[in-house]
RNA sequence: GUGAGUGUAGCGCAAUUUGGUUAGAGCUUCGGAUUGUGGUUCCGGCGGUUGAGGGUUCAAGUCCCUUCACUCACCCCA
C-alpha cells in the first residue's frame, strides 16, 4: 500500500498554493499598514509552555496536543495555537521592557488532534497578531479593527463581529462562585459534560450548545453584573472605539473562551458559510498569561484568524484571488533536431526574468503547442529555422506572428510582455 | 472519544427494482488523420486486485464481519 498523508492533514497542491499565498500577501500588507512586525517561532515548544499557558483543564491540552518525549526526555509539543509561544518569546527576548510596546504577527501551522471535519484539520494554518505591552482599550480596538481589515482586503462578506467580556482575575472569581450556585441548584437539568464542567470551568456551561442547557443558561447570573469596574470601563472603551470606526458588532455574553489565558475582551469573528465551525477569527486580551508561564507581567490583546476556513469562505463566496500564474513563453521544437536550440533560448528568456518553458519529456510539436496554450507568447524553432537563425514568435492571444533572428528573440519578447 | 453517510480508471460517474458472462462510457492523457503551426472534428491506444482483509454462495462491485480512509455532524475551536 501506498503511504497516504496522515489523518487530518492536507497537501497544499500547486492548484490553490497561489491563492495561498494571496491570502498570506493581503494578510502581511495589512499588517504592515497596521505597524505590526513578522515573528518567526519554533513550531514545537516545551509542554508545560501550553499546560500552564493554555490552562490545565481546556480540552486543548487535556486531550489535543501532539505531545513526545524527545530523545533527550524533554516533553516537547507541536504547538496547538500561536499566542503562548509569542508570549514566551517577548518575555525571553525582552521585547516588551521598561513601558515598549511590541505588535507582532506571524502566520504557520498549528496542531490539534481532533476528529477532521468541515474547516477542522489536525495540522492547520493561522495567521496570528499580538499586541503585546498594552493595557489601553485602545489596543483592543486596534486587534480587532485589523483583523477586520485583512478580511475586508480579501473581500469576504457576511461575517459578523461578536464580542464579550469575560472579567479579570479580581472579578472572574466572584462571577464564578455566582455561576457555580446558580448552575448547582440546576444540577438536574444540566447535561453530562456540562456536570463536569461545573467544577472545572463553570463559564464553559455558558456556552453549550444543549437546549437544555442553554435553557437553564438563559437564567444564569448575567456576567455584565459582575464585571468589576476597571473592567466594566474597558469593555465600553471597547464598544465605543469600535462604533467610532463605524464597526457594526453584537453581544453575546455567552461568548467563552477555550483557552484560560483570556481576560476582559473575548471577540469571534463568524462566517456562515462555514459550516459547523464557523469561526474565521478569534482573539481577545489576556493579562495574565504572561505571569502564567513565569514572566513579567505583560498585558497583551491578539487574534488567530484560520487560513483554511478563509480559504473555504473565499472559494465559497468566488472572492477573487488575484492573477492566476501563467508563463509568459513557450518555446516549442517544430521537430526533434530543434529541441536543444528551444532549451537554449528558454534559458536566455529566463535569465532575463521571462518566464519561459519548454518540452523536456519529448513530446510531438502538437503536444507542445497545446501546452502553449495556456502561456501569452509561443516561440517556435524548427530545424530549418535553425539554419536560418530566426524563430517564430506568436502572440497567443491576437494569433499575429513575426519572424525575428534568434539573438534578437529575448530584446523582442521583452518589449512584448 | 461518539454518531451518520461514502469508498469502482488520473478526475467526476455507470453497472438493469431482488447477487449472474469478459466491470462500462465521458473528461484527461498518449498516438494517428484533418485543421496553414496549438484551440475544432474524427479514429485508435494506455489506463481497474471495484480501499484493504476475511466470510456467505455454484457465483460478490453488489450480501455479512473486520479494518483503513474520506465526508458531515456532536464535542471543541481558528
Amino acid at each position: 500500500m501506498a503511504i497516504t498523508a496522515p489523518r487530518g492533514t492536507r497537501d497544499i497542491l500547486p492548484g490553490e498554493s497561489w491563492k495561498w499565498n494571496y491570502i498570506i500577501n493581503t494578510a502581511s500588507e495589512t499588517m504592515k499598514d497596521f505597524g505590526f512586525r513578522e515573528i518567526h517561532l519554533p513550531i514545537f515548544e516545551h509542554t508545560e509552555l501550553f499546560s500552564r499557558g493554555v490552562g490545565e483543564t481546556t480540552d486543548i491540552v487535556e486531550k489535543e496536543m501532539y505531545t513526545f518525549i524527545d530523545r533527550g526526555e524533554r516533553s516537547i509539543t507541536l504547538r496547538p495555537e500561536a499566542t503562548a509561544g509569542v508570549m514566551r518569546s517577548a518575555i525571553e527576548n525582552n521585547l516588551c521592557v521598561q513601558n515598549s510596546i511590541a505588535k507582532l504577527w506571524n502566520w504557520g501551522p498549528m496542531f490539534r488532534y481532533e476528529r477532521p471535519q468541515k474547516g477542522r484539520y489536525r495540522q492547520f494554518y493561522q495567521i496570528d497578531a499580538e499586541c503585546l505591552g498594552v493595557q489601553n482599550p485602545f489596543a483592543d480596538v486596534e486587534i480587532i479593527s485589523l483583523s477586520i481589515e485583512i478580511f475586508r482586503r480579501l473581500g469576504l462578506k457576511n461575517l459578523e463581529v461578536v464580542i464579550n467580556s469575560v472579567g479579570c482575575e479580581k472579578c472572574r472569581p466572584i462571577y464564578r462562585e455566582k455561576l457555580l450556585n446558580y448552575f448547582d441548584a440546576h444540577k438536574n437539568e444540566l447535561c453530562e459534560t456540562c456536570l463536569t464542567r461545573l467544577d472545572r470551568n463553570p463559564l464553559r456551561i455558558l456556552d453549550c450548545k444543549k437546549e437544555a442547557c442553554s435553557k437553564v443558561a438563559d437564567g444564569a447570573p448575567d456576567i455584565y453584573d459582575s464585571l468589576c469596574d476597571e473592567c466594566r470601563e474597558h469593555f465600553e472603551e471597547v464598544k465605543k472605539g469600535l462604533e467610532r470606526l463605524n464597526f457594526t458588532y453584537k453581544l453575546n455574553k455567552r461568548l467563552v473562551r477555550g483557552l484560560d489565558y483570556y481576560t476582559k475582551t473575548a471577540y469571534e469573528i463568524l462566517s456562515g458559510d462555514l459550516g459547523a465551525q464557523n469561526a474565521v477569527a478569534g482573539g481577545g486580551r489576556y493579562d495574565n498569561l504572561s505571569t502564567a508561564i513565569g514572566g513579567n507581567k505583560i498585558p497583551g490583546v491578539g487574534f488567530a484568524c484560520g487560513i483554511d476556513r478563509i480559504m473555504l469562505v473565499m472559494e465559497q463566496q468566488n472572492c477573487s484571488f488575484g492573477e492566476v500564474p501563467k508563463t509568459d513563453v513557450y518555446v516549442a521544437a517544430l521537430d526533434n533536431e530543434a529541441k536543444g536550440a528551444a532549451q537554449s533560448l528558454t534559458y536566455e528568456l529566463r535569465k532575463n526574468k521571462i518566464s519561459a518553458e519548454c518540452d523536456i519529456s519529448g513530446k510531438s510539436f502538437k503536444a507542445q503547442m497545446k501546452n502553449a496554450g495556456s502561456c501569452n507568447f509561443a516561440c517556435i524553432i524548427g530545424s530549418e529555422e535553425i539554419a536560418k537563425n530566426s524563430v517564430s514568435v506568436k502572440n497567443l492571444s491576437d494569433g499575429t506572428q513575426v519572424n525575428i533572428p534568434i539573438s534578437e528573440a529575448v530584446e523582442y519578447i521583452n518589449h512584448q510582455v
